[in-house]
DNA sequence: TTGGGTGCAAACTATTTGCATTCGA
DNA sequence: TCGAATGCAAATAGTTTGCACCCAA
């Protein structure tokens, strides 16, 4: 994704663009992908930038909180920031800890359970568990 | 539950019975529900029991490894032990923080995607999150 | 000029680990 | 008796916060 369209994403989402925010919003769109602040600060590491792990952090919270990606619990170790904010569900990849997304419309639900009294569904999302067969499988 | 249902479960997951064991387990069973550790450690301490926090962790992990509890990862602050392990889903009441069950058979699927090769589907789990009309909505 | 953004380091919190002690089969 | 379980405290890891500094409108 070209700067271009970053900078129109972060007017969209109420984003003042600064230099640390556009490099880290860079690396996020770059594709669809799902990362962790760790990984975030590496490849801005790789590419020479010194953004701080404060302001990554901080800058994600701000992007999750403006709608501009999605924040990811599946591991308790760390949350992961899906670039991805369609309404979407992913696979877990138990082996490999990755998340891997389920395109739209390749679930389907035939029944959905009654909302609470007084709620409104904010999301559904599904996640479903993979485990690998590839080598060894017992312990 | 009682304390017997409670060492058969034990004896079913192969997990040796110890009084502290048997303390958690009798809190985690009590009736279905979700507990985070320290949930867990202020019922204990509120019932005069003196185990300890590294205790209350190591048992849990424990637990969740041999399958006598669910773990549920929805808040990254903390994990949630779900004492109900069938397959079933979850509500996330984003304004109180609680997870509350969604019965089995409430929900169903008309599709499920292709999962990917070499895997095996460990567990498919839908969180619906649900935000209150109750009071205020706007910032 | 002036408030928001940034960087750093210290603070925090949930969880894990090492090790000596205790308990139970 | 002897290995497993426990308790404590210290260690760890991810994330947040406080505060001084800097930049752009």
């Amino acid at each position: 994704m070209e700067r271009g369209a970053i900078l129109r994403k972060f007017d969209a989402c109420d984003i003042q663009a600064t230099s640390q925010r556009v490099q880290i919003a860079e690396i996020l769109f770059e594709k669809q992908q799902h990362m962790s602040a760790e990984q975030l600060i590496d490849r801005l590491r790789a590419g020479g930038s010194g953004v701080s792990k404060a302001t990554v952090y901080n800058t994600l919270n701000l992007f999750a909180e403006r709608g501009l990606v999605k924040e990811c619990i599946v591991d308790p170790e760390r949350r992961f920031y899906d670039s991805n904010t369609e309404m979407h569900h992913h696979f877990f990849l138990i082996d490999s800890g990755e998340l891997v997304d389920i395109p739209q419309g390749e679930i389907r639900f035939s029944e959905l359970p009654d909302v609470p009294a007084d709620g409104q569904i904010d999301s559904v999302e599904v996640l479903i568990k993979i485990r690998q067969n590839t080598a060894e499988k017992k312990a």
